[in-house]
Formats: C-alpha cells, sequence, structure tokens
DNA sequence: CGTCGGCTTGAGGGAAATCAAACGATGTGG
DNA sequence: CCACATCGTTTGATTTCCCTCAAGCCGACG
C-alpha cells in the first residue's frame, strides 16, 4: 500500500500509519467472511465484539426508524475499518448493513486489544480511521444542515469519486455504486422521487450519468463547482480529475 | 465525580474511565483559559496543538460556507473535551467557536501525549469522549435527514436537556441555554424565522417555553414524545424527566 | 408470461425558505 | 435622561423546494 493512501494528515505520522495498516491487515486476514446484499453484518442492539475492515463491495451504517423512515448514516469503502465503536458500547444504536456483496475480514476485540498493546502503530491506524469518519461525518452534517438537493448529490458524487480515487479503485471519473437510488435518498436526505428528478437533471445537463449502479461524470468541473460549498479542506486539495490518467492539479 | 457521569457503557471500564478523567483535571489544571461569546477557540485553516476541555460556558464546533451559510455541527457541554481531532489533522476545517462566555482547561499535545502513554485510563477517557461525539453526530446526521422542523427543535431540547442532567447542571427540567434563535437555527438546519415559529408554537402548546436565554420545559412528556422517534437507544433509557425532585420513570 | 423491484414522470400539496417590516430589549453617546 | 443605534425576536405575505400520491414503465427473474 502507498504512502499516498493517507494523503494530507501529519506527516510525521505517515509511516507508522502504514506500518498499523499493514499489521492490522496480517492480523486479520485468517477471518474473512462474506456478506450479500441486505445482510446485517452488525445489528441495532445486539453487542458486538468484532471489528472489521472492507475488502470489497459495498457497507454502511445506517438505521431505520420505527416509522419506517430509513437514513444512512456513512458508507464505508474498501479498506475502511467499521464497527470500531463496539469497543464503547454494549449496545448498537445503529446498523451495520450490507448494501452491495462483501467481503470483509474481521478481528475480535480481545484480540485486536493485545495486538494495539504491543503496537503503537495499530492504535494510530484505529485512530486515524476514526478520525477520518468523524471529519466526513462533520461535512454530512453541514450537507444535511445547509446544501440544497443538487449540491447534496453532487457532493456525494465527488467525495465517493475522491475516496474510491484514493483507494485507487476507480481510475477516469467512471466508477461503480451500486446503490438504489432509494439509498441514495436515505443517505442524502431525500425521497427517491427527487433523487431522480435530480440525477436527471444533472443527466440532461450532461455532467453526470447514473444507469444500472454506474456512475459516469462526463463534466467534473461543473460537478465539482456545485459541491464546492460543501467541500472541506481536504476534499477541495485533492480532486484528481479523472484520476490517473492526467497529472493532478489543485484548483483554485 | 461520580461514576454516573459516564451511564449505560461498557462497565468493566467504568473505574478505568473515573480514574483517566480526574488524572486529565489534574494535568490540565494548570493551564486555565476564559472566552467571551465569538471568540474562535480554534480557528478554521489554522494548525493547533492544543486539547481543551470546557469547565463551563458554551462552545460549539462550527463552520461558516463562503456564501455565508452557517452550520453549528456540535455543541459541547462542561465536562466534554475538544480539539482532539487537531492530534490527527494539522489543518482545521471548521473552527470552535465560543457562543457564551466560557471557562476551559488546557495542555499540550505533546503533553497530552506524555500523559496517556503512561496512563491507559487517559487514552480511555478520550477514545469515551470520542466515542460519545460520534454517537452524537450519528443522531444529529439522522434529525437532519429525516426530521421535520419540530422534532429536530423537540430532539436539541430533550438532548442537550438530558446532557446537562448528566452534567448535574439541570435540575427541573429548566436550565440555561444562551444561545440566539440564529444558533438555534444553525444547530438543527432551519432558519431563524422557522425556528422562532416552531418555538412559538410549542410554546403556545404549552411545553416548553425558551426566553433570554432559559429554557423551562413545562410538559416534558410531550416533548419527549415529539424526540423521541429521533434518540437513540442510550437517550431513550435515561429521561430523567424533571431531574431530582420528582421519582424517575421510563416513558413508553 | 406474469410478477416484482426499481426507475421515471406528472400533478398537487405542504413545510420551510425568503422577503419584508415592526417590535422590544440593551447599550451608548450626547 | 433621552435619542438613537444595534441586535435579536416576532409576525405577515409570498415563494419555492421538496414531498406525497399516483401511475406507467422497464428489466430481471422464477
Amino acid at each position: 500500500m502507498a504512502h499516498a493512501d493517507f494523503p494530507l494528515h501529519r506527516p510525521e505520522l505517515l509511516e507508522s500509519l502504514c506500518r498499523g495498516d499493514m499489521l492490522l491487515d496480517q492480523a486479520m486476514s485468517s477471518d474473512r467472511r462474506r456478506f450479500r446484499r441486505g445482510d446485517e453484518i452488525i445489528q441495532t442492539g445486539v453487542a458486538s465484539d468484532t471489528v472489521f475492515r472492507l475488502v470489497s463491495g459495498w457497507v454502511a451504517r445506517s438505521r431505520v426508524l420505527q416509522d419506517g423512515r430509513r437514513s444512512i448514516i456513512m458508507m464505508f469503502l474498501p479498506r475502511d475499518l467499521f464497527g470500531v465503536k463496539t469497543f464503547l458500547l454494549t449496545e448498537q444504536p445503529d446498523s451495520i448493513e450490507c448494501l452491495a456483496d462483501a467481503v470483509v475480514l474481521a478481528i475480535k476485540h480481545d484480540q485486536l486489544r493485545q495486538l494495539f498493546e504491543t503496537e503503537p502503530s495499530v492504535a494510530l491506524r484505529i485512530a486515524f480511521q476514526l478520525g477520518e469518519d468523524e471529519r466526513r461525518m462533520h461535512n454530512y452534517i453541514i450537507g444535511l444542515g445547509r446544501a440544497s438537493a443538487e449540491e447534496r448529490i453532487a457532493t456525494m458524487l465527488i467525495e465517493t469519486h475522491g475516496r474510491l480515487v484514493k483507494a485507487g479503485i476507480c481510475a477516469n471519473g467512471s466508477y461503480s455504486l451500486p446503490l438504489t437510488q432509494q439509498d441514495i435518498g436515505d443517505l442524502v436526505g431525500l425521497t427517491v422521487v427527487h433523487v431522480n428528478r435530480v440525477l436527471r437533471r444533472l443527466n440532461a445537463d450532461g455532467l453526470v450519468s447514473f444507469t444500472r449502479g454506474m456512475v459516469q461524470i462526463s463534466d467534473i468541473a461543473a460537478l465539482y463547482k456545485k459541491a464546492e460549498p460543501i467541500l472541506d479542506a481536504y476534499e477541495r486539495a485533492q480532486p484528481e480529475f479523472g484520476g490517473g490518467d492526467s497529472a493532478p492539479s489543485h484548483p483554485s
């Protein structure tokens, strides 16, 4: 794994971070599990003693209210750790749900605790994950609280793109996003109907096409412009417009 | 400080948690600072090497977008730690702002790191803070994404009440909330005008009165009922209706 | 071939935003 | 002490963004 996977954060920690990442991978490699769309990896209200790492597929933290309203709190992408919160909370307020067939690695709490007591770099890797999750959540809160439907969807598409590029999964502005429009609505706080209309409009305007779980960003500059007010400094610093094929350049 | 301050989380950690809390207090007690409404304790885009603990007053994490839209990401209440994220991120995406005159304790990164390398209980206390922040943010995301204006405001009032009761600052359903209605709007993702209307309606219906920075919950059961769908299991488990004056009873 | 889940589109309604203005407190300077 | 400015609250009128309801469509699958 390249150093570039953890960009822009306190550079003096980078080496340790990568080491922790690797050690964690090793320690988890023996417990590999598969899930299918719809599976609950961690259930609401049930205690869990396991921490996971996504290898491939799509997994999200979500909650369904009594009256059926559903909310996707955050998406996990390959290489992300999830379920770390189970360390502190006995009862999980929300569930971790599989949105598209996924492969994950798993490790038990006690084993993990042992590991990071002897290996500070593993603790750092976990702290880094928590920090990233937190940063992203701050952005979601701002988006949900203050952004229009169009801004939310544009932001979601740009943010996902950026994360996938970092993870080395996406190249030329096109990526697989195997969510239903309902899922997207639950993620950005809109109804399916409205998600569809916005998506359709973006498509008509030649910015993005989204069909059959595939996103194709045609005009990333224009899409980026819509998302920009909602992005934070870290997301602005790295829009590798189109991925590895051309030299990344900083906007603004 | 009582054990009851960290309720409901993995009980086997409680003792260590309290110890960490106390040690942290000791270590920070030498650097005490004051801020006034409007001060920026941590500025957007500026590196910080300090972690804070709120003693009294009101402090929030907030961000202002280029076009002036403002968003309050989360509120800190007395005893909370904040600025922990500066450990990992060099550049702060948002600012920590003082909303009502506050007293805080401060500690430098290197000193804190030293402390929790020798004292695991301090690391635990910090992890606990991060976990609590995260849990609360999940709830905000759900509220912002899926709740009506009334639900958001009711939830905010109930949540704040619950936290203040836990901190021992609030007794009989009445507490000081020295925010402007604009602040509240930025916190729950509404405009001032609409916040005012909802507040007014809740008041007319005899649920809450909010005047001059004082909240008086008159009908906590009814208010709770409005907030309930948005609360998580932890917040539901501890509505000490009205505090010490009457026997606390569980709703529903 | 029929059913089902997800997408698409239209029509209409409603919750919250926007625009606008008045009001009340608080503070400040003449 | 009063005139005046400022800041926050309150209320009304109007607009708009998004939701709700409803129905048709398409592709996947048994």
